[in-house]
This record gives structure tokens, sequence and C-alpha cells, in this order.
DNA sequence: GTCCATAGTATCGAAAAGGATACCGTCGAT
DNA sequence: ATCGACGGTATCCTTTTCGATACTATGGAC
């Protein structure tokens, strides 16, 4: 039934990070989430925020997302057809994780030629030798 | 160069949250730091704690987490060999953010017969229908 | 009658990730 | 002379994941 990852399957079943981590792990979830924080979007909406994700991929993450119970799905009976993807309570409860992601994301990581990195402590601009991807 | 997942290449160079994600992301990165967090330990310790955790997947995964400046690793130039993991500083202040994944997971994560499955706000051991593995 | 938008599905193939297994080198103990 | 501990590599093969593409349904606008 195709899990996100191998995560859910052979997790540790004692490790609570990797608990969550099944849930958030996957390729899009994050940028998802991040922007289901906002409130919620139509289906299309949330593609046009995300350019460079398939349309398969979108639903596919959605709808794990949907599973397992973080997002919700409603589908309204109209033509065109009509569907909120929207954060739910467990869902909710996820954003100080997400902001957490976040703040550390904003903090330590910069995109160096395409490429994520940990920005040294110490450093703001300087060039870093041995990680700076040769 | 095997980066943990395509994330690293084609994650989106926007959202903080992806970038967090992109180094925690990989078979067992958050089981292997949420240890770390308690000290240093030397490969066979780690592994003994990861029975199910391959040789090659170990070591893998630390690379990366080294490559990354998340953890650091020092090889005593003994035999038989000896080497530490320890998390760097950058490493450390990854400490709250694992600890909200930790602390999220241990709330809301429950292990349905050897899958995770996100408990509902208001239950406890109620059965879950419409997400209860049927 | 045709086109368009929405929200998908289905199918295919490439690529990546992961698991299993076997092998390596060294020094101390036996 | 051999064995075992330690910390790996190397190789092979399977599973999973991802992307590209094409196809679908419906009803209103034109």
């Amino acid at each position: 039934m195709s899990r996100p990852r191998a995560k859910l399957t052979s997790s540790f079943p004692g490790c609570p990070v990797e608990s969550t981590l099944s849930f958030l792990d996957g390729k899009w979830k994050g940028v998802i989430l991040f922007h289901l924080l906002d409130g919620k979007l139509r289906f299309n909406e949330l593609r046009r925020k995300l350019p460079s994700v398939t349309q398969r991929m979108l639903t596919k993450q959605l709808r794990e997302l949907e599973e397992a119970g973080i997002v919700s799905r409603t589908v309204f009976p109209v033509v065109p057809p009509r569907v909120d993807y929207a954060l739910t309570t467990v869902g909710c409860s996820l954003k100080p994780v997400i902001m957490a992601l976040a703040a550390w994301g904003a903090r330590n990581v910069v995109c160096h030629n395409g490429r994520n990195v940990i920005r040294l402590a110490d450093e703001t601009e300087t060039a870093s030798p041995g990680r700076g991807a040769a």
C-alpha cells in the first residue's frame, strides 16, 4: 500500500524521533505542511505554490498525509471539482515541530549552488574549508 | 556522491522545513541522532543499540551526518580500531528539533502491530474506525 | 460542438535507497 | 598458527521511489 518509505514498516518501535519522522518523511511533505500551516488550500492552489512537484506526487503525498490523519481532504460535489486540503487537529499539533524544523533550517542551512549545506556557527559568508563542496 | 535522498538536490530552495529535513532524512538518522544526544559513542556501541541496522547502513548514515557537519568522527590510531562519533556544535544545536520530534512522536504515535499510526487527540486506546489498518 | 479548468488515475521506466553477504587489516591473546 | 574484536569496504540484487507522460470525467463558456 506504499508507505512513505520503508520507515513505517521497519522503523524503530521505540524511537519517538523516528516515529515522527516517519510521517514527515516523503518527498515533499515538509513544504506541503509548511504551506498548509497558513490555512486550507485547494489542490491546484497548492500545486501552483509547488511548481516543481508533479501532480502524481502531490496527490500521493497528500493522500499519505490524509491517511495518517494529518490533513483533511474535503471534496465538494461541484464541477469542475473542488477539493480542499487542510490540517486536522492532529496536523495542527505538528505546528511546533514544523516551526522548530523551519527555525533551525532558516538559521543553519544555506543553499550553496543548488545544494543545502550547514552554515558553521561562527561564520556568515566565509568560505568553509573542508565542506565547501570541493 | 549519494545525497541522502533526492532532497538535497531538488529540495525547495526556500523552504526551511525541507532544508532541515534534508539532513534528518535517511534511513536511520533519527535514531542515530537520538542516541548521540546522550554523548559520544563508539561505532560498535551505536551498532549494538541499533541491532537491526546493518553495518553498511550505519556507516553510510554516519558518514552523511559527518559530511553535513552534524556529527564528528574521531579515529584513534589503535588496534583494534577505535572510532568515536559525537555531535558537533551544530549537531547539538539540533537538539531542540530532535526533542520536538521526539515529544510529538511520544505523544501522538503508537505502534499498532508493527505500524506507526497517529493517535487521535481524544482517544487513548479506543479503536479508531477508518484508520485502524483494516 | 469544442475547449477549458479541476482533480485526479494509470502506466512505464529510470534512479535511488536499502539489505545481504563477503572480504580486509591489525594486534593481542591463546 | 589461529582466532577474535573493531571498523570498516565492495559487490550484488531487490525494493521503493520518483518523474514523465497520457488518459479520464464533468459541466460551463464560447
